[in-house]
DNA sequence: CCCAGCACTTACAAAATAGTCAGTACTGGA
DNA sequence: TCCAGTACTGACTATTTTGTAAGTGCTGGG
């Protein structure tokens, strides 16, 4: 890389984005402060370090805020920053889409699942 | 998975964008149909495998279609299907919000490399 | 005639990503 | 007292994803 900057704008939100479950912690987030363990639960199937790992990338990031409560047992909620919030907005749109598609992407996948078992993929 | 669907559309979405390469591809298929060769010049980096790979990919998933010229030495083209031109337009607010804070994301990624210097990471 | 280019394929290696499991210091409830 | 839950760390493994390098059959240009 020459410069500093991106070719296409998509790059950039890639590198802010990249791992599995950044996106998702964004969505949920975009309804309001969450303590850890709610997230948890929220995205589904996210183990514990990859969900603290991810929570803290995107807070060095300055996407996220952590708030901690300083309490013993522990107390800690991640919120929006202006910024993750203005990055939740361009989520929007593809959340809908997603939505809108839903059945036809299951089927996609579904599909994608068969022709594995016929080729030998995992 | 008890049910075909997806809980809340991102995860719909992610299921067809999983892949470096895959939302660049579908930004530079938004200007029109391309050739193999040319896609490999326009998006930066890819290696010509996971190029193939995941216009493969995506042609299997009905994102885009694969027009072969059926002339020798071989002649290809990919262009957006009606489905994945829907997609590419839910790219196209990620794309603004990134070109729009390109210096800023550029100044977070700079941080994070040298954060890992500091603390041992790759 | 040789070499570059086309659109691929294959085998293999490396790196990124994800996951499990145990442990920490502490508290409140059964 | 014992167990569950809080937020989190670290060691270690597994899986997935990506990359590298070579080869294929064919043609047109130098």
């Amino acid at each position: 890389m020459t410069t500093t900057n991106f070719r296409c704008g998509l790059e950039a939100v890639l590198a802010i984005l990249g791992g599995k479950w950044k996106p998702l912690i964004i969505y949920h987030l975009a309804s309001g402060p969450k303590r850890t363990g709610q997230l948890r639960r929220l995205v589904t199937n996210v183990s514990e370090k990859m969900l603290i790992q991810h929570l803290k990338e995107l807070t060095d990031d300055g996407v996220i805020r952590r708030i901690d409560f300083q309490k013993i047992p522990p107390h800690v909620e991640y919120e929006l920053t202006d910024f993750g919030r203005s990055l939740a907005l361009t989520l929007a749109p593809m959340c809908d889409w997603g939505t809108h598609h839903d059945g036809q992407i299951a089927a996609i996948v579904r599909n994608r699942t068969s022709a594995a078992k016929v080729d030998g993929r995992a």
